[in-house]
DNA sequence: GGCGAATCGATATAATAATAGCTATAGAAT
DNA sequence: ATTCTATAGCTATTATTATATCGATTCGCC
């Protein structure tokens, strides 16, 4: 599995194959071709060959794709075999909706803790997780092996927090904050912003009523 | 300002032209040259150049860019400058969360009414968002001029209340559930698919830890 | 077992996007 | 007023990404 410069284009159409994959599996397809696949994910089938050739070859010529094979393996490029232990940090909505949500969907990720400012919170539980002063953050990372933290405080804190963890082993940071971190590379970032999201839907609606 | 054939890829960039233009604006800073502001946000002059020409030139040779003219005209761009007036469709906990953190943050889009199937929820508000049967959210819809809907419900419900949304003068969906929604061309679509985001972290986190 | 249809993997081509380079212009300095 | 420097806008080039094509291989059928 040679994978020297994939380009995160490729990487992020895995997970939607992922997804499709994961589809036809429960819906007990066995096997599916390239051109199948882009019939129902409206994609050509030609990406889809390139997009898994990056990876080695999963198919067979003649054949197609075997679903499940196909699924596994995406799911191991992805890492989604390995246990990833995470913690929130900041503990307002947004935090207790994400905790909420993937404790209850995700069996791999899983919050270990949760971090917050404001003492009234310390001795409550978001579905199980525990909340605690955010002194306690670097050591409970590094005592419990945590893999990714949850940013979701306002982007002032979110900076300085990010000057804190880079301190810490943690591996990667899931941030919520609208604004750009700088980490050292040992670090993974992935930013969900979700103001840009919408802005992003705010210029295709005027775009489109402009046309007419 | 024409605007045919501007690639989504220049759209993405624009709302994080907007923050950082904003963060300049507030710090005073009246004039940025593409070349420092290419410094500030790590991409490359060339490109920020091309970007603003997309949409006709925004600066002046020798000068560089006035920050609060090109601010207000990249808002404008991103019909920013338009009221947004939105539905939140699911009032579970994220849905939740982002009545809260759009109500409080953003001016222009604001939330007006929240739909659920679960009756114990319909005497009850959202920061000052009531809650409605589902029933009405189609009346709700027209007699309100809702812009745009907010999907925060289960993949099987977000198919079958897209459904629905077809036959209302919704203009977007902002989508939240794990799936790829099939609307017509007139309504703009946008999604969050945040597993997917957590997906590309954890290939990154694995991708990094494989390389050493 | 052999033949034809299906289909991958690989390579070639085309399309798109990003960057670099050039020219004209504005402002500052003297 | 003149010259010099900075800098946008535009054009050319390069790099990246997506698509099409083709040869090799497998399966299903007779």
């Amino acid at each position: 599995m040679e994978e020297r410069g994939i380009s995160q284009a490729v990487i992020g159409r895995l997970p939607r194959y992922y997804r499709y994959l994961g589809d036809l599996k429960s819906e007990g397809v066995e096997r599916i071709s390239s051109q199948e696949l882009s019939r129902i994910m409206n994609v050509t089938a030609s990406q889809i060959r390139q997009d898994f050739n990056n990876f080695g070859g999963f198919g067979q010529q003649g054949y197609g794709y075997n679903t499940s094979y196909l699924y596994e393996e995406i799911g191991k490029i992805l890492g989604l075999n390995k246990q990833h232990d995470m913690i929130l940090i900041g503990a307002g909505n947004l935090g207790q909706a994400l905790v909420n949500y993937m404790n209850l969907k995700n069996r791999g990720f899983s919050f270990k803790g949760a971090f917050d400012v404001n003492p009234a919170l310390f001795d409550k539980k978001i579905a199980n997780v525990p909340i605690y002063p955010m002194e306690q953050m670097s050591r409970f990372i590094s005592e419990n092996s945590i893999d990714i933290a949850v940013l979701t405080v306002p982007k002032a804190a979110a900076i300085e927090i990010t000057q804190v963890l880079t301190q810490t082993p943690i591996k990667a940071i899931w941030n919520f904050a609208h604004v750009d971190l700088k980490v050292p590379s040992r670090i993974q970032v992935e930013s969900v912003h979700l103001q840009d999201s919408l802005m992003k839907l705010s210029y295709n609606i005027r775009r489109h009523e402009d046309e007419n």
